[in-house]
DNA sequence: ATTACATACGTAATATTATAACAATATAAA
DNA sequence: TTTATATTGTTATAATATTACGTATGTAAT
């Protein structure tokens, strides 16, 4: 069923729950609202917003889903190794939400970081924009 | 009572609830809940949480105070001018929130901005750290 | 194999955070 | 004054998240 075949090779080391609420995610590609998730998820057999909450928490700690927290919601990362450091843009107007990759904005928060010699253990910076598809309508 | 006195002139064309919710985070300086506000006014005519989230909402929208989204908490505003811009410091041992003023960061900010062609309408950057206090202990 | 330890699981109950819906009142324009 | 807009008060409810408790499972040391 679903998408697991494609995932497996990665997720490995999840437990089943874990596993699952992560292809969710990464089916997705959007933010998703733990009661969502959880919803979603009654057919593969989770019934309670624990069993929910304590897998996007793992997944969290390890990095491979981050927490929006203005929209408290949870996405797939989209970076390779972005550990516990997040950037997103969200668009105001329809709620899409991209992570920011590696590219001038992180690499310049990393040297600002460095500048003002703040003793920086992680970060999460949430840009609000108007996106290009809604900024033609 | 209280301290009303020391604020009215700011505050004057805030209603009575938007005012004395304003004045307890300006008397607190840190980052309060909407509850222990509610719970803390109580002897101030606040009955309900709904009066509480809407003078919140409103003093937001005006750039008084900010959300501090990872703690779902409310600080006042100690910047002149950040209008709908936040940037804070969050100090991962004791939680003590700072919001980072017109200095290189958020010049740098919104350098990297300007740079990177977002189209951004307002930002909220959240850095976690071990404060100076911390840091010794 | 047995013990000890850490991690994860399942379930129920509860705590915390936030909004909907509705009637009333105040404030400001027109 | 009439009309519109914003704010209030109150009750109920929705949405988000954690505590508490007991069980199971995997791993490593004895
Ligand atoms: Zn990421
Ligand atoms: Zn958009
Ligand atoms: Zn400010
Ligand atoms: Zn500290």
């Amino acid at each position: 069923m679903s998408s697991n075949h494609t995932h497996n090779k990665k997720n490995q080391t999840l437990t089943k729950n874990q596993r699952i609420v992560l292809n969710l995610l990464q089916d997705s590609g959007e933010p998703l609202k733990a009661y969502f998730i959880l919803d979603s998820l009654k057919k593969e057999g989770l019934n309670s917003p624990l069993q929910v909450y304590r897998a996007l928490d793992k997944l969290v700690e390890l990095g491979k889903i981050h927490k929006v927290e203005s929209l408290n919601s949870f996405i797939i990362c989209n970076n390779s190794n972005c550990a516990s450091n997040t950037a997103f843009t969200i668009c105001e107007r329809c709620g899409k939400v991209k992570e920011i990759k590696n590219n001038n904005l992180t690499e310049g928060v990393n040297e600002l970081v460095r500048e003002n010699k703040l003793n920086i253990t992680r970060y999460n910076l949430e840009f609000y924009v108007v996106c290009k598809t809604c900024k033609i309508n």
